[in-house]
DNA sequence: CATATTTACGTAACCAGTTACGTAAATAAT
DNA sequence: ATTATTTACGTAACTGGTTACGTAAATATG
């Protein structure tokens, strides 16, 4: 398998599929060599039954591992052949309850035999191999389980992409992204307002010189989102976080969450106990950023803008 | 996966095929999250043809072990999505040559970065695991191509079967056994003759009486096959194997084999250097396995026996 | 107690591969 | 040069599974 070693890991899927075909293959000639006149597909059903229980088509398929059209078929094909009987729960007029035959129960005797010696096939054969086959198959399918490959993948893929983010403090030749970014989200939802505007053209009077912070995310050097720690002057709470914009280019990437542990790790920097922020409950990819950065719902208070329906603060102490 | 630790080994198709199925799954869901618009199964096809080269339908399906209809099919399903061109080569009108497009070409970009995450993510699944799938899949290629599984099984089975088989030299309570074994398969072939009647019918003065020996196989303790050594008085073999007859019941099992063997050791062990026989062509599996003990034809020679027509003999020197 | 929801399971259609078969082109044999 | 054989590859039918859907029975809910 020349091409598998080229091409690498990626193709398992490709891989396995040949492997379990070239197995299952010789299965039907085995059945044959035997002379029972079992299909290698009926296999674990057969199995499922073979200690004489009656078992119903669903209980089956979840025993095995396969859909329950696909134990129904078997079951009917089984029946045909005078393996199995089938006959109606009488307490539970839906279940379709399958046990062995006579026939079927025979079988069982005859097909010992072939049991015991495929099963000493496949053990010489693993003996013949440095790794474990069916071990290794029983490590992935439960490390599959504990989180499939998509997630995995997934994972691998916001890995590789935070690598091409960088979180930067805010200097003046962002203010252009600054404001753009804001202005694109707000105007998508909702309409500019005249504070908007007042702190999106003039950052530095209206945020940095009162003692705030803006921070860039930069994604391979180009500022695609922004977030402002801006002070407040209240008894309650120290400073506000706002401002907060990730163009949709990037959305998905983690900027948001990078932006706001920069604004948090910031904020307790200087020692704030708490930070607030106003935001609307339509915007649900954002509050729920905010809440996993531990910010909760608070009551409401007054704010210069009409957007806002929803108040959440954190404590940072 | 309980089922398949009850199940034992046996199972292993079944459980390959549902792992493939887990993974493959998967894949359509990661070409998704990268924005390619690329079916799974395209891809053993699209890498094969990645470098940039243009290759004919069995190229490929050689290349990625396929059958040539599911090539085929693929490469028009890519074609439509104007992945590939397909274009007839003007030296054989035959083959239908692929290429990757310029659309496809550029997609090979795009694609990259989901390989390398996906190979990453494999990576980081398999060094979480004790034992190596990729390399435990590799031998076990390596070792059904050595042989298939199904030798492997029909081995086990001879070998158990063999544990079953006695070889004993002859005694009286056999001569039912040792004429109605020989009548069996003679009737079922030919008439039987004056002259097997007499050997037939008395063992002891026809070939034990004159230095011969008669060698009886036990399956279960129940005679299934016979084989005589009997003394010639010829100037050039010393001994002829005759009467030899395994019952259809047992056919497969080696009792030939042993009986054979057992009659060419007795042979040696009385000091004889060639051992002869009659026999007749149709007999192809007899034929078979008298090569098999190394004997060889031989110019022919006046035979009591209408129904020989080809002589062997074998050199015990 | 009537109604809504859930469960069991059969049928139909689909899927990603296969084998079987037919045709046309290329190559080998007479 | 004709004929036979081999090769390339497309179409059709099959295979062993799946998902989608519908119906009827059982169970939960108001």
């Amino acid at each position: 398998m020349d091409f598998f070693n080229q091409v690498g890991k990626i193709a398992i899927g490709s891989r396995l599929r040949l492997l379990t075909e070239k197995i299952t293959e010789d299965a039907g000639k085995i059945y044959n060599l035997y002379g029972i006149d079992m299909q290698p597909k009926w296999f674990p059903v057969y199995y499922a039954l073979s200690n004489g229980e009656a078992k119903s088509v669903t209980v089956i398929a979840k025993e095995i591992g396969h859909s329950h059209p696909s134990v129904s078929k078997i079951v009917r094909e089984m029946a045909k052949a005078g393996f199995v009987q089938e006959k109606k729960d009488k307490d539970d007029g839906r279940r379709n309850v399958v046990e062995l035959s006579a026939t079927g129960k025979e079988v069982s005797e005859k097909i010992k035999d072939q049991y015991t010696d495929l099963n000493n096939a496949i053990n010489d054969l693993s003996s013949q191999a440095l790794n474990d086959l069916w071990e290794a198959i029983g490590e992935w399918e439960y490390l599959l389980e504990q989180k499939n490959l998509y997630r995995r993948v997934l994972e691998q893929k916001k890995q590789r992409e935070s690598e091409k983010i960088q979180i930067v403090e805010y200097s003046p030749k962002y203010q252009e992204a600054f404001k753009q970014l804001n202005v694109e989200w707000i105007s998508t939802y909702f309409q500019l307002e005249e504070a908007d505007y007042k702190a999106l053209d003039n950052p530095k009077s209206y945020i940095l010189d009162h003692g705030g912070y803006i921070f860039v995310a930069l994604y391979d050097d180009v500022p695609l989102g922004v977030c402002a720690l801006i002070k407040m002057d209240d008894p309650e709470y120290d400073y506000e976080l706002a401002k907060m914009a990730v163009s949709p280019k990037a959305q998905g990437k983690g900027l948001g969450w990078l932006l706001g542990n920069a604004v948090l790790n910031k904020a307790k920097e200087l020692g704030a106990s708490s930070v607030f922020l106003d935001s609307n409950t339509i915007l649900k990819p954002a509050i729920n950023l905010y809440h996993k950065l531990g910010f909760k719902k608070v009551p409401g208070r007054p704010t210069p803008y009409d957007r806002c329906n929803i108040q959440m603060a954190v404590n940072l102490v």
